[in-house]
DNA sequence: AAATGTGTTAAATAAATTCTTAATAAACTT
DNA sequence: AAGTTTATTAAGAATTTATTTAACACATTT
C-alpha cells in the first residue's frame, strides 16, 4: 500500500486545500453556511458524493450534511443524481461557475427586484392619496411630491435589474462580454 | 400645530415605511447587519443626518450607529458630507442605485476574483510539481492532471467576472444594457 | 487651560444562528 | 410484511454575531 507516493499524495491534498478554502471564505460572504459553503468547496473536486461521504470528509453531522446539501441545491450549486444499484442518494457540485452565478445572482436579484418594486407601487399610490388629500397642507403635499418622484426615479434601476437578469439567463450578455477574452 | 393634518402625515410615514421595510429587507441578504440595512434604508428618505438624529429616528445606541454608518461608507452607500457651523458629523445615502450596485457588487466580485485567481494559481504550480515528480505513480499524476485542468478551465469564468466589473465601472454595459429602457 | 460635547473603542450582555443528538419517517430488501 | 438502511425533522446545546453599556480619546469652545 504505501510505497512511499505519500508526498505526492499530500501535495494533491494541500493544493485543493488552498483552493476549498477560498471557495469557501468568498462563498459565505454570499449569506451561505460555513458549513454549507465548505461542503460545495470540498464537492468541487469529487466527481460526486453521498450523504456519508460527506459526513466523513467533513466530519460533520449527516442533518448537517442534509441541510446544507439542500441549501446548496435551492440555490442549485449542487444537483441530485440518480445512481444505479446504489441506495444511497447521490449528489453533485455544479463545477461550471457561469452557471452557478446565473443561477445564484438571478434568483437573488429577481427576488430584490420583485419585492421592492411591490412596495414601491404600493407607497407611490399612498404619495398620490396624499396629494389628492384636501386635508394635506402645502408642504406636506410638496414632500409627497418629492418622495414619489424619487420612487419613480429609483424603478428605472429595478427594470435595469431585471434587463440583466434577463439577459443572463438568455445568454445575450455574452455577444457583449464573452466568456473566453484573450488577455 | 395640531391642525388635524395628522392623516396625511401618518399616510406619508407608512408609505416611508414600506419601502423601508423592503430595502432593509433584502439589504440584510447582502451580508449587512439588520441595523445598518435599517439605517440605510431610513436615510434613504432623509438628506443628510447626524449620529443622534440616528440614534433617535431607529430607536439605537450610538456605537451601533457609528459602526454601522461606517460600514455603509465601507461600501460606499454613505458619504460623510461637510455641515458648516455644526461640530455634529453629518451623513448622506447615496440615493442612486446604480452606484451603489457599481460600488458593492465590483468591490466584492473583485475580491473574489483576486483571492480564488491566487489560490487557483498556488495550487496549479503544487500539480505541476506533482505531476513532474519522479515518485508520483501514474494514476496520481492523472489525478493531478485533471484537478489542474479543472482550475485552468474555471479561470475562464474569473477573468470574464473581472471583464464584468471593468465594463460596470467604466460604464459601458450600458451600452449594451441601457438605463431608462422603455416597457 | 478647563470643560463640554462628540465620536470611537472595549467589554459585556443579549439575541440569533448553526450544528448536533435523538427521534421519526420513508424506502428498499429479503 | 418485517426488518434494515437511509434521509429528514425536531429539539436542544453551543458557538457566533450583533447590540448595548461604560469608559476613553479627541476636538472644540469658552
Amino acid at each position: 500500500m504505501s510505497e512511499s507516493n505519500e508526498r505526492p499524495r499530500m501535495k494533491i491534498e494541500e493544493a485543493k486545500d488552498k483552493v476549498i478554502g477560498a471557495i469557501a471564505e468568498t462563498m459565505d460572504l454570499y449569506g451561505v453556511t460555513p458549513a454549507a459553503a465548505n461542503l460545495y468547496a470540498t464537492m468541487y473536486f469529487k466527481d460526486q458524493m453521498t450523504l456519508d461521504e460527506m459526513r466523513t470528509e467533513l466530519g460533520m453531522s449527516k442533518p448537517s450534511m442534509s441541510t446544507s446539501v439542500r441549501k446548496l441545491q435551492e440555490i442549485e450549486m449542487v444537483k441530485k443524481t440518480f445512481t444505479r444499484g446504489s441506495r444511497k442518494h447521490t449528489y453533485v457540485a455544479e463545477k461550471n461557475f457561469f452557471r452557478s452565478f446565473m443561477a445564484f445572482y438571478c434568483q437573488m436579484w429577481e427576488r430584490e427586484v420583485k419585492m421592492n418594486l411591490e412596495a414601491i407601487e404600493e407607497a407611490q399610490e399612498d404619495f398620490i392619496d396624499v396629494i389628492k388629500d384636501s386635508t394635506s397642507t402645502p408642504e406636506i403635499v410638496a414632500t409627497a411630491k418629492k418622495h414619489y418622484d424619487q420612487l419613480e426615479e429609483s424603478k428605472k434601476y429595478y427594470h435595469w435589474l431585471d434587463d440583466l437578469v434577463e439577459s443572463i439567463r438568455s445568454g445575450k450578455i455574452f455577444e457583449f462580454l464573452p466568456k473566453d477574452q484573450e488577455d
